[in-house]
DNA sequence: AAAATAGTGTCTATTAGACAGTATGCC
DNA sequence: GGCATACTGTCTAATAGACACTATTTT
């Protein structure tokens, strides 16, 4: 049986949440986008493999980042070439997105993901379920501070969260919520000014805090959904 | 490469939680006790193969409980035998454990999860992981109620949780969340006197809700913990 | 009566969320 | 001055957790 990684590789860039898609060449899909991905060597530990396919088609080394596995697709048909189990990986990429590297054999870019739409195979299902297991772990964890870049402000970690969510945070409420996280932030002493204005903000660098506890919830809007459970049931495996 | 499923059965017996090892009488790791699984074949669905082994090593088939996917073990030479990848399963069944049916080639039983030392493989570590999951679950979702028979009083969901969470939780303050968390359940109407007096217990079934919002936080003691994260890292691939 | 259990009522400390207000920068 | 941004302070409603209290059963 095959066994691959997927990636959905993600940046957060002018107040919008981007995705890295490959513009399959090859049969089956040509013509469309697809995550990158793709099969785990004999001897490959899974998070080895799903770094290795990330710098082998995007030059993008997750050495900077955050490489987290959040799902397994594997109904039989998914991919009409035989059977594949594919395990499905989260990469969060600090900053602007770095520039795409062309190697040749593939083509690469970044897209909104909110403009991101009939990938191939069930990726779609994967994105989905990636962004849906992102915004539930910004809730409970610092993996926001991961899609910042080394030094930034609490309004860029703000950004991060309403890309995310799609929605909008107090701004005066998630500084106090910040700030009183324990070592969340490591204020750096320097400060940034930003182009329209304003007071100068302080720039911080991430502290060693894992969780968020209490949590920082979500506005309404975006459910709070655990998945759907049958009694018979699974999950994640759709 | 291989596929396999590997399941974590739970059943709460007598306030303590209880969990399926089958004795293996075949190398590798002859005499020692692991978690049910098994391969997956090359047209079945992981949930479809998790149901499988699980009938066929104990008998007790998955349709009125619960079975969820909580992690993937895929580090090379795991097995000693070849290389595996296993994607771990949570099998949560109602009340008391099933009698357990021998089926000839295995033998199977019940024992609580403070005992459960020793595994197989790396079952020790799955065993762990998918506690871990399940307690975290149980904070946010109405998954307790699959551990429980298909009619039980609130201080049967309540034992549930305590044993999950080996900790002990305020009667009265339970009692009132879960009547107050809309459809988690539904009075039957009858009640049942315990053996060593007290007022009689409303008995309920399973309402809808699946998630519980707000949620029910574990006591300080067990800790709220989301796993670490290297800079480079990944998780529960362990 | 004594002990055990079920469930309600009440109080307090903590928190989320709304938003006024102040300070500091650019145009 | 006018405007945008940063951050602190304050108020209110909701919630968690502690625990008194009543009711109902067995022993």
């Amino acid at each position: 049986m095959n066994v691959a990684v997927d990636l959905v590789a993600l940046a957060v860039h002018r107040n919008e949440l981007n995705t890295l898609a490959v513009h399959r060449s090859r049969h089956p899909f040509t013509g469309h986008h697809a995550l990158p991905g793709g099969l785990v060597n004999d001897d490959e530990d899974l998070p080895d493999a799903a770094g290795r396919h990330l710098l082998e088609q995007t030059g993008i080394r997750p050495a900077d980042g955050h490489l987290e596995q959040f799902g397994i697709y594997a109904t039989p048909g998914r991919d009409p070439r035989g059977r594949v189990v594919s395990i499905a990986y989260l990469a969060l990429l600090p900053g602007l997105p770095t520039p795409v590297a062309d190697t040749g054999t593939t083509t690469v870019d970044w897209r909104p993901v909110r403009a991101a739409r009939r990938l191939a195979f069930d990726h779609d299902q994967i994105l989905f379920d990636g962004l849906e297991h992102l915004r539930t772990r910004l809730e409970h964890t610092t993996l926001a501070t991961t899609l910042c870049p080394p030094e930034f402000t609490i309004s860029e970690l703000r950004v991060v969260y309403e890309a995310v969510w799609a929605t909008t945070l107090d701004p005066r409420n998630f500084s106090r919520k910040a700030l009183s996280t324990p070592d969340l932030l490591r204020p750096t002493g320097s400060c940034w000014i930003g182009p329209t204005g304003g007071a100068p903000a302080g720039l911080y660098t991430r502290g060693n805090a894992k969780v968020l506890y209490p949590p920082l919830r979500r506005p309404d809007g975006s459910a709070p959904d655990a998945g759907a459970h049958a009694p018979i049931a699974e999950e994640s495996t759709r």
